[in-house]
DNA sequence: TCGCAGGTGGTCG
DNA sequence: CGACCACCTGCG
């Protein structure tokens, strides 16, 4: 069992830095389906919008020869866009920086082969604490739709009714969205799903955002996936077990559940992960992905 | 042409 | 309740 190690802040060549930050992968983290807003750049780092700022987000190993996410670093964070970095408190809770990923890896493979080989896939995914407002848009979005339309889809939602952001666009508010109509969002192309979006800004507008589960379930286009996704993204509750068509496949494969047993894999979750689903969620969900992106004829 | 993509709401029995 | 099924859109 290995020290945690403390994370600190500096500036260095106007970059905000932390250093001594383990468990720290850039594609894994925003590459798992959790953010949309996020493309990789040519070096490695990755470009996006988060707390209404432009940045790109780079991770410098101390052993540049370690194996992604197994060695300790440093981030880096650049403001673009003529605009800086921004708040460091904003950037180490963005980033759950303040997390021991290295005991929830040691706790979840504790008796469990499986849990070891998926984190060996993924082993610098970190949890993103997101925007509520933006995740509960994000996946009533993602519903039933693929990651390159689901990105193209939030990304025209901003540029078309958003506010203007340090040379971007953040997504529009629960009161911009309650104002249109299911005809002024059809450049944005999101099908069925305008009509949820609508409701469910007008639902936010009146009554402000959910503060629980509960809340949130009674959204229009929120049913028990999206719920937990944003329970997990936006809400910082971590032991959400959103189960998808990956996760289903996931756990057939891997834990001998039928496909269609939704309500046994949530119980085996809670009983077999407890307050670590969501990691155990995410750990799973990036090991069968990239498995079948290695193997296209398992579909 | 057709199935499918990180599901949900509505409607049956 | 649980099992179906239509549903916008875009791509192979």
């Amino acid at each position: 069992m290995r020290e945690k190690t403390e994370v600190k802040t500096e500036y260095a060549d106007g970059a905000l830095v932390f250093t001594g930050v383990r468990d720290f992968d850039c594609a894994e983290i925003f590459d798992c389906g959790q953010c949309f807003r996020w493309e990789p750049e040519q070096d490695g780092s990755y470009s996006g919008i988060a707390g209404g700022v432009c940045a790109n987000v780079r991770f410098e190993a101390d052993d540049p020869g370690a194996m992604p996410g197994t060695s300790s670093g440093r981030v880096l964070i650049r403001g673009l866009c003529g605009s800086d970095a921004g708040d460091p408190e904003f950037w180490s809770r963005y980033l759950d920086l303040d997390r021991d990923y290295g005991m929830i890896k040691a706790r979840l493979t504790a008796d469990d082969p499986v849990m070891a080989e998926a984190i060996g896939f993924g082993s610098g995914i970190r949890i993103l604490n997101q925007d509520l407002w933006e995740t509960i848009v994000s996946f009533i979005i993602s519903q039933n739709n693929n990651i390159p339309r689901i990105k193209g889809c939030i990304g025209r939602l901003a540029e078309g009714f958003g506010e203007r952001c340090a040379g971007s666009f953040d997504l529009p508010t629960a009161e911009t969205l309650a104002s249109l109509s299911v005809d002024d969002l059809a450049p944005v192309r999101l099908g069925y799903r305008a009509r949820y979006l609508i409701e469910t800004a007008k639902c936010v507008a009146e009554n402000g955002l959910p503060g629980s589960f509960g809340e949130l379930s009674a959204l229009c286009g929120v049913g028990p996936k999206v719920a937990n996704c944003i329970a997990l993204f936006g809400m910082g509750i971590r032991d959400s077990f959103p189960i998808d068509v990956w996760v289903r496949r996931v756990m057939a494969e891997c834990y001998g559940f039928d496909e269609n047993d939704m309500k046994g894999m949530a119980a085996f979750a809670r009983e077999r992960f407890g307050e670590l689903g969501g990691y155990a969620q995410q750990y799973l969900f990036y090991y069968i992905r990239e498995k079948s992106k290695n193997h296209p004829e398992n579909r």
